[in-house]
DNA sequence: CGGTTGCTTGAGATCCATCAATAGGAGTGG
DNA sequence: CCACTCCTATTGATGGATCTCAAGCAACCG
């Protein structure tokens, strides 16, 4: 586990492979097939890069940077419905809707790989493994969204953004991008009150009982979690085991 | 089109089948293909189906009746993430998660079908018209999830129960399950909480408000939107057009 | 430097939650 | 048929979580 990090260095070893490691045993081959899906990478700065309407044709998968996708309203209200970060997947594997219902974003400047639908069920079809872990992963990112429904609808201000610290916390070392307990977190706080349905205002407050009570500290768009294990009390954070990972198979 | 209501009785096609023709040219071979997973159907009384920890293996197909996924908090709070009727595949068709992160609930007695994900797989693979037709389900769910958010976050009391009438007279619609402006809905106003992150009580006031505009009448667990046309506009619901079906190829 | 962006703070308004009580219907048992 | 309970819908009063408006401040940047 330790030694590890000096082996695999974030270069050589994308962390849209090292996510899906994790999920089902992947071969050596299997990695390389996934690692092609990389070679198409492309550049995009900060704002949009998907719009509400667009005819879109590939999947987008993360890099490099942060991603979200939201909805603007006719009230000019906007909620984002979800947060990406490198090695995720932002949409289904399997198919594109002929026209987005919602639009995604950088959140900075970001590497992306567009990657056709057809190409990735193809190696999917041909491989099993890809297959399964390609269902774990949409299977996670399924959960994440409960979670997220769960936090705009039942919890107060300080237990949402408490319980995202703890969460991303959990994605980011998920994919070596965290630093123990500290993490870049490149959101504004009218980022996170658009995230979680909340006033700007408000989210400032919360942000400043959080920090007042010494589970988190933010500077220079970095956040430490000093007692990861309070905050995940506080917020009602459950961690994901590796164990509960998704299965095809319906054997015991 | 209007012809097809007489021959193709309730009874001949299901839900399921009636609801994924829309979403790709099935043929009468894939239909029968179709039909043969809805032979495994069981009947449950009111209550849970699956609890959130159930070590699950199939993928629960709704035939009859309505079914709800939710999540318990540990403070008593209770969350409902999404609402199934007939012709819902209630997960991905792909995989199910080795343990349960949340739970399956009849809202009233129904008839579900139990498949394993290996079964619905193996025919996706072998044929492409239903592949497709898995694919755009799971993305029009997925659209369902993300309004969903947009209600917990940015919509008030009014807009989310006017907006959730809508959707459920379109889905309802569109599997023959509702009569003109009218349909059941056996949701009680503790559920429509539940739902929308409210309090019973205000759900109740909320429902009034829409009520006392003539926007919405109900008797008998039965809802009547005499202005459809203005409840959306209230709502700011958008109505899916068929057109915007999902699409494996990359294809222009 | 002026302009922009993001963070912070205060005061008052609003939406919604909570508590408490009533009433009607549906089922149940005597 | 009645008494009883449970569930659901309803109403009023009060309080709390959060919003909106408004202003000030710091950092960055061309």
């Amino acid at each position: 586990m330790t030694a590890s990090a000096t082996i695999t260095s974030r270069q050589s070893v994308s962390p849209f492979i090292r996510k899906l490691r994790q999920e089902a045993a992947l071969l050596p081959e299997d990695e390389a097939i996934l690692a092609d899906l990389t070679n198409s990478k492309r550049s995009v700065e900060r704002g949009d890069v998907l719009r509400e309407g667009a005819h879109q044709r590939s999947i987008v998968l993360v890099f490099e940077g942060w991603v979200y996708r939201y909805r603007q309203l006719e009230n000019g209200k906007r909620q984002i419905t979800a947060v990406f970060v490198p090695g995720d997947l932002c949409q289904p594997f399997g198919a594109t809707p002929r026209v987005l219902d919602h639009s995604l974003a950088a959140l900075n400047a970001a590497v992306l790989s567009f990657v056709p639908p057809r190409l990735l069920l193809s190696i999917a079809h041909a491989n099993p493994r890809i297959e399964e872990a390609l269902w774990c992963d949409l299977l996670k990112t399924d959960v994440l969204a409960r979670e997220h429904m769960v936090s705009l609808g039942r919890r107060l201000a300080t237990e949402r953004l408490g319980h995202f610290f703890c969460e991303m916390h959990e994605r980011l070392t998920a994919v070596g991008l965290a630093d123990g307990d500290t993490f870049d977190l490149p959101l504004t706080q009218v980022d996170l009150a658009d995230l979680f349905g909340l006033s700007a205002v408000h989210v400032n407050r919360a942000l400043q009982e959080l920090r007042s009570s010494g589970l988190l500290s933010m500077r220079n768009r970095r956040a430490t979690l000093p007692e990861v294990a309070a905050l995940r009390e506080l917020s009602m954070f459950n961690p994901a085991y590796p164990q509960q990972n998704a299965v095809i198979s319906d054997r015991a």
